[in-house]
DNA sequence: CTTATATGATACCGTTTGGTTTCATGTCAA
DNA sequence: TTGACATGAAACCAAACGGTATCATATAAG
């Protein structure tokens, strides 16, 4: 698998894409994310390593604490694979204008 | 699931994202999208399901064919929720400049 | 030293996913 | 009408997913 099909497979999850919302307010340690979401901490550690996965989330190991912190580079792919169908949808909204002002004649 | 789960979830397989890149080039039928995958008729039909749950493809029944068009808008709350962390990899490549600037000293 | 804490690792479980094969149905064409 | 064809639907299967409980380990604290 690609780098980029780990980026995608990560933001599938909500539960994983709260997480990056939540790191994206500051640095947490494993136990502070999974405090904040309704199941056990080995759940949240698994999501986190996905996220790891996709390289979305670094990990600094301080004393027996492991801080995690966002890493969105990896987000800009995204954005770019995205970028790709703007072009469609401005289309469509010009085709939709166009409609309208059409009928509306 | 919200609209938005459906569509990150429709995005995290690579065959879904290529059968997008296809139909960006054009309306296509099932038989048409299936013959260029390396997999059967039946499969490729359960990923364009999963793409029209997603509002990406809407599909138009004409004789007996089926034809699947891109519809691109929802991609754009995909990267709305992309950008909310582009100032972050902003501010990275700041820290990064500046430390590159100092090192440079 | 002993105890509490933060975490990782492992085993386990039910559900979903991504694929297959097979069959039924509706439509086009000879 | 008969046959070929495009598709949907259903049953099935192995693997992945998202979760749990439990245990081991390392570090912090009393």
């Amino acid at each position: 698998m690609t780098i980029q099909d780990h980026v995608f497979k990560a933001l599938a999850d909500p539960t994983r894409r709260s997480i990056l919302l939540l790191l994206a307010e500051g640095d947490r340690t494993v136990g502070e994310v999974a405090s904040r979401f309704d199941m056990t901490r080995p759940a949240v550690a698994k999501h986190l390593k996905v996220l790891g996965d996709g390289g979305l989330v670094s990990v600094e190991a301080r004393g027996r604490e492991r801080i995690n912190r966002l890493n969105p580079e990896p987000l800009a792919d995204v954005a770019r694979w995205v970028a790709r169908f703007e072009v469609f949808w401005d289309q469509r909204l010009a085709a939709l204008k166009k409609e309208v002002e059409t009928t509306h004649d």
